[in-house]
DNA sequence: AGGGAGGTACGAAAAATTTCGTACCTAAGG
DNA sequence: CCTTAGGTACGAAATTTTTCGTACCTCCCT
């Protein structure tokens, strides 16, 4: 079972709902710009610049946290998203070497 | 560009288009079917068994096709599926092995 | 205490995807 | 030659996904 925020386990993880869940352009780039940066950096919800309004923006970290992606995490009012990289990394070997050859798209073609 | 009949080469193949193409259940149970045979088998279409009219089928192994992931080769009346393994490993390293490693769903989970 | 930033939940609208039916084509086999 | 199996193209229906607006909550700051 997932944690109460909804976090799955390393071993819940599906690769099927991982896959689906990088299939959207905005979540791959948000998956692939936390590929780009450092180790265990956290970013804010709002500093990847999606183009939607911030209910869709909860849908789509929802998504992303439920695949098992990113791990949210609460810091007073906001709320920071970290890449579960050893976890994914562990669950779904060279998924992450994937992303990161892909590169994070221009916001045009996303 | 793509062959006349829809193609890419190996270095258009992209891997967002990639990752849509899988995450549909049906066509993840294609492809992981075919990662499961042995190298170079060749399949009917129709083999796989998918739930769906004919012409949904057409729909879905065209978006395979297109993606990359798989070869259609004529052949008299019909048309047979070949995993494009060595373009996937060669582009997409490791991709194999995760399809692998997830294993065929059964039917009914997808 | 009050305002603002950041979030979530819920329901409905909009857009994209999947699905099917029909019509049509080709090749193989009787 | 005719039938049948396997396919494609096209348009429309059904379903799913994405998107948004509104209402409401919490925490920080002044």
């Amino acid at each position: 079972m997932p944690d109460p925020e909804g976090h799955p386990s390393r071993d819940e993880m599906d690769l099927r709902t991982v896959l689906s869940a990088l299939a959207d352009p905005l979540r791959f780039r948000v998956v692939a710009a936390l590929v780009a940066e450092p180790e265990r950096v956290e970013r804010h919800c709002t500093s990847f610049g999606l183009p939607v309004s911030k209910s869709t923006r909860t849908h789509h970290f929802r998504i992303l946290r439920e695949a098992g992606l990113i791990r949210q995490v609460d810091r007073g009012n906001s709320r920071m998203a970290r890449l579960r990289r050893e976890d994914i990394e562990a669950r779904f070997p060279g998924l992450i070497a994937l992303i990161a050859e892909a590169g994070v798209p221009e916001p045009q073609d996303a």
